[in-house]
DNA sequence: TAGATTAGTTATCACTAACTAACTTATTAG
DNA sequence: CTAATAAGTTAGTTAGTGATAACTAATCTA
């Protein structure tokens, strides 16, 4: 017999067991014995836990959208200027995504897509909550001044947001085979004034 | 007993039946039954054309790359200037992954990730196709003075394929609610000039 | 300390996966 | 026309899935 916990830690216990365990297999190949055995426990214990998978992946969700929210308030200072917190906020991500590397397979799972709608609904509430705060720095930088340009706030978030998934995406296709952060601080620099004296673009 | 063909003419209608299934379902929830059902064949008949799901993923990665190097060879024209190259590029690989939406769901599959290794090389295989004949357009429009910054141009074009995938990620976890190509097109021309007064970056 | 509560267990169910063996029959080469 | 080839079949195997029922025992509370 295992070493009993309280309900609310061994449910937390297993919600880190299923992000550490759906980075190896990935989600929709991750069992309900697979996370058991990853924390010494029977199989059905999970289901004690959560009455069904679709519960169990809902409560990472939410754990995921906590934890981001967290990292994200801590990122923003009012007190540095529009840019310098936009990069900030941009390595925050990558550092996240870095450290919890599960989740770009979650958002591509079809436990999300096909299977799951709450948690699809979850992960499209976190992506917007992220395009509204990059769109608020976009909008405050361009008030002052910072961003000359006139391209609506909300595209340059999309773009900023591109940046981000897409690097995220050769990272993972690449086996994770660089820095994420360091990668993306070095591509950040470039970005932010790549083809700006380009001509003739049709 | 379903009408037979050739050994050739179905493994490339089964490639097919995979593609279009695996947009729907999944491809880690693709099984060969459903695979079969849709091209009215018994299952054991998929085992009989491919030894294991694993060979028939790598044919699929095989029709992917084939056709998209076709694709990208008819998108090329020398005589136009190489920013209208690039975008061509950019829009004919849109194009194509809107033609062929399964194609982000199995770049994050976990039969690529964790369970086909041989899978996961042929992408990263063709990304990196993708990505120095990118970059061969940026140099050559770098020696004609199209492009002024003195950024690498392998850098550059890690940031296009950016550009790209993020983009296909949005449309992928909004339900391919927009239109891909559409909003390339108009976010490509902001990608070109954003941020290009901008100040102050750390 | 006695008894309620509840986190854990084992055993099992119905189902689906990939895959195999053995058989059948349509097509085609000689 | 016949015989070989090979594309299909049915009927299985083995292994793993989520989930449930019934039981056990550690912990908490009165």
């Amino acid at each position: 017999m295992a070493k009993r916990k309280s309900a609310e830690n061994r449910k937390h216990e297993i919600v880190l067991a299923v992000l550490k365990q759906a980075d190896k297999v990935g989600p929709d190949r991750l069992s309900a014995t697979m996370i058991a055995r990853e924390i010494g426990l029977s199989q059905p214990a999970i289901f004690r836990h959560f009455p069904g998978m679709k519960d169990l992946w809902l409560a990472v969700a939410a754990h995921i959208e906590s934890v981001m929210k967290k990292k994200w308030d801590k990122a923003l200072d009012p007190k540095k200027e529009p840019p310098e917190q936009l990069k900030k906020l941009v390595m925050t991500q990558l550092r996240f995504i870095q450290a919890v590397p599960a989740v770009p397979g979650i958002l591509f799972s079809r436990e999300l897509h096909a299977g799951n709608k709450g948690l699809r609904q979850a992960f499209f509430g976190i992506m917007g909550t992220l395009h509204s705060r990059i769109t608020q720095i976009v909008r405050e930088g361009q008030e002052i001044g910072h961003f000359t340009n006139n391209n609506s706030p909300e595209d340059s978030a999309f773009l900023i947001i591109s940046f981000i998934q897409g690097l995220i995406v050769r990272w993972s296709i690449s086996g994770k085979s660089f820095n994420l952060v360091e990668e993306g601080e070095r591509l950040w620099g470039i970005q932010m004034k790549i083809f700006c004296e380009e001509r003739g673009v049709s």
